[in-house]
DNA sequence: TCAAATACCTACCTATAGGTAGGCAAGGCG
DNA sequence: CGCCTTGCCTACCTATAGGTAGGTATTTGA
């Protein structure tokens, strides 16, 4: 039997994955810490004796999330061409596991919401990770010269391309139905392939 | 001086502005009626009064999004050029004001809950305006013979590309400084052509 | 002109939120 | 063995949520 100490540590990785599911799926508000226990079959105060306050078990998930995007790069092999490792690097972003789509989805709240609850500041562990993006970006034939807007416009809009599909998916495969939907998941890497190609292939507006 | 029922359809527009501008930055569960008519100077039956419930205001704002959606083609001029025109309809999404802004990010929400809230009832008015983006791309030269999916794919990936700006701003503003990003912002528009002529241009990835 | 309609308000009710206080039983270490 | 820590629970508190009931003062139209 596991001792003590791991039976706790387990408990604590079944709250924060349970959480992580629920909070993408309903955002912070949403949810409470009663449904989180309840989802795990624990009492309220089991959930709080780990993480203090709700608002601490939100950050212990963004933080797992942060801890996720940073070790992102290591999961794409490195590739000679820039283009092309810039490429994958995006295709890595694509959701296309139920808990990447948790992050994604946790992510584009978080985006949202940073305004309005107490400002910024969970959102300092998206800096490095932009800023790799935007260095990759550079690095590749016939952008170094790019104004920094201009990259950074071009940067927003491939996260928007890759991330927009895994949040909308949902909403998506109930209006076109499954069948076709299936379809696009499967095809979406491929074509966001294409997509970046052409984009970086163009070059910049200015 | 107004009438009575002018009085009562200016107060109900004022419900109805500054419900949309809550609940686009705080969410449904984020943002209360009382809230709403606090902000307003008025009671929360004030509020109940013109909209029997929380759900039914929030469902008015939503009505009013999808009313200015299915308008939105209007607004673009008609183009011989069908890359051209497709990619007008595209720039007239971006969120430039305020209220745009403010729309943009409420249908996002709305794309991430309606899956969690009460079936996706809420999306219906979606249907016709993506319908409208996919005949559109299809008229282009070389697209025309593009599997479904494949359109489909590429205009998810290009709604995401508009929207996500105006979604992350604020958040790109803390982490960028508001410097770089009001440039991004006007340059945002030029970018996005760019982008999705490199896109049309290329063709589909099968 | 006077009664019906209506714009908006002040209570008030119930459910649930987040969180505190404190208990209890089962490890783990001296 | 016996004490202390700790994983988790049962109350319980207060604030706020959405919503009902019913009032009042002003318009309006017959």
């Amino acid at each position: 039997m596991a001792s003590r100490a791991e039976q706790a540590e387990l408990t604590r990785q079944r709250i924060l994955i349970c959480a992580r599911a629920l909070f993408a799926e309903k955002g912070f508000y949403g949810v409470s810490t009663a449904q989180v226990a309840k989802a795990l079959g624990l009492s309220k105060q089991g959930v709080l004796h780990y993480f203090m306050t709700k608002e601490k078990l939100y950050g212990a998930v963004l933080g797992q999330i942060a801890e996720e995007l940073t070790t992102l790069r290591s999961e794409v092999g490195a590739s000679d061409d820039p283009a092309e490792q810039f490429t994958d690097y995006l295709v890595a972003m694509i959701a296309d596991t139920p808990t990447k789509v948790d992050r994604t989805r946790l992510l584009m709240r978080e985006i949202l919401d940073n305004r309005a609850r107490a400002q910024a500041a969970g959102i300092w562990y998206l800096k490095p990770f932009l800023e790799e993006l935007i260095a990759m970006l550079r690095a590749v034939p016939g952008w170094s010269q790019a104004g920094h807007e201009s990259i950074l416009a071009t940067v927003i809009q491939l996260l928007g391309a890759v991330n927009y599909h895994s949040v909308s998916a949902p909403t998506f495969h109930g209006i076109f139905g499954t069948e076709i939907m299936t379809k696009v998941d499967s095809a979406f890497a491929n074509e966001l392939r294409t997509t970046v190609g052409a984009m970086l292939q163009t070059g910049p507006a200015d």
